[in-house]
DNA sequence: GCGTTATTTCGATATTTCGTTAAATATTGA
DNA sequence: TCAATATTTAACGAAATATCGAAATAACGC
């Protein structure tokens, strides 16, 4: 990840509606929900989420699903970690690099594990 | 962590200065770079990234040390991890939680695994 | 086709944020 | 104390962003 594509990420998250969209998607899982039930959920007019789903989409944090006339968003995931991957990037390089709890992070967004298919 | 508080560090993290501050810092580990360092490395104007540091100072993210005349500025790495782990939060409940790379997140957050004495 | 539902776009206004310059504060060492 | 260095504060204009209502677009079922 870049910086410029850090900070479009982080610009969407830190506005209290899209930042609560997020985390409801992220809670979501896969299938992500309607535009309309997140609305409702957090009471926000539809004109209103909408424009935040877009900036959310644009960030590459959610990604928009068209099913009948619903729009399904979920959150994406490779992203999110990414960003996080990015945040804690060279984390204590300077202490020896013993920082366990970035390691973690950073470890796997070097290198998604892909499911090992047997033969 | 609270999501007002959450809003303050992503707003924080959001400006090319101070992300770039901040990334700076985490790489450095816990001694910090001094207000003067991070200027000249950034090459952002004193009194500009003054603004900024007491901006990530406010979001908790970074913690300034006085020493002598100049003024040490270090992450906080306890902040960033809270921050990410509120990010992942309830990662994948509705998938059925099999979401591996948040639970590390998720998992140290919530209680820190004490290193086990071999009793 | 037509009414209904779901979502997005548009336009206007209010608020917030960024960067710069200049001045202020604090510490050091002669 | 005085000069030099390090950092912060203040004030201002320019630019970006959030919110809302109303209208537009799109898909469904009858």
């Amino acid at each position: 990840m870049q910086i410029a594509d850090a900070l479009i990420a982080l610009a969407a998250l830190s506005q209290e509606t899209r930042l609560s969209a997020f985390r409801l998607l992220v809670a979501e899982g896969r299938q992500g929900l309607a535009a309309g039930v997140i609305a409702d959920r957090l009471r926000v007019a539809p004109a209103t989420l909408s424009f935040h789903l877009k900036e959310l989409t644009r960030a590459g944090l959610v990604v928009p699903r068209q099913e009948g006339r619903f729009v399904y968003y979920a959150a994406a995931f490779d992203q999110m970690h990414d960003l996080l991957a990015f945040l804690t990037d060279n984390c204590c390089v300077g202490d020896g690099g013993d920082c366990a709890p970035a390691a973690l992070v950073r470890r796997r967004a070097a290198r998604p594990p892909r499911p090992r298919t047997t033969a």
